[in-house]
DNA sequence: ATATCTGTTGCAGTAATGGTATAACAGTTA
DNA sequence: TAACTGTTATACCATTACTGCAACAGATAT
């Protein structure tokens, strides 16, 4: 398995396990239909509750990013994830704002900014390694 | 004074006063050298505890924002807010790639994204208003 | 049918966090 | 001396994150 969490840190961990399978998804490396381990065994395998695997899972399903079919399991959506609407990209302007404002004060210029960001992109198109 | 919090928000009271002074230094409302109110009439203004504002203004401090002469006050770093550093560049890096992986599970090409993140640069340049 | 898998739900307990309240201390200034 | 400043301490409450144990409901395989 590809998760890695950290426990020292102060991200939550249903929280770190969310942003691990979006990666997931978004590197290429969890595909659409792709099956995800039961909230139990996920759980047994990384040493956490099973509520914290289903707290993630849930917004996970919230969010469009899984199907859970009731005794099925969990799949990646087959359908691939909902596409940016208003809301999401309120969302990310309300995220990126204090990022950028900070930034600002700190003196980085929009130019670096922006060179940060498609670096960043850059690591999600090689999908393989 | 600028300060508008959003009691509903589940984004905590002292973040949100970081962040709007952040914003009041990038978008030059806040000059180098200018003071700020006391914790105490602060936070009487807003009608929240000393303790919350305290907390903001220690944070604020601990990152080179204000500087804190013990009898006279708070103001705004008179040397310019610290250039960002590598722990910045790192930190910002972390805070950035969660929201660029969602934003590529929901089909928002790069181009999109940094076009919103100019969009948001631009709102810090034309200081009045 | 029985056993076993699935997600889901409930209740309880611990620890940490965010916020409030009251109070006091230590310097500075008027 | 009085009034202001930031700072610190203690206590209290509500919420959140996480854990643990347990049970329920539906599907599947034997």
């Amino acid at each position: 398995m590809f998760i890695n969490l950290d426990f020292e840190s102060n991200e939550p961990i249903y929280q770190q396990l969310v942003h691990q399978i979006i990666e997931g998804i978004a590197r290429k490396e969890l595909l659409p239909g792709e099956g995800l381990p039961s909230v139990r065994s996920l759980a047994a395998d990384i040493g956490i509750n099973l509520h914290t695997v289903n707290k993630a899972y849930q917004q996970l399903k919230q969010d469009g990013f899984i199907l859970i079919h009731r005794q099925k399991g969990v799949v990646v959506n087959p359908d691939g994830v909902p596409k940016a609407d208003d809301s999401f990209k309120n969302q990310l302007n309300k995220n990126l704002r204090p990022l950028i404002a900070e930034s600002i004060c700190r003196d980085v210029s929009e130019e670096e900014f922006l060179k940060l960001c498609s670096t960043i992109f850059e690591t999600y198109k090689g999908g393989s390694t």
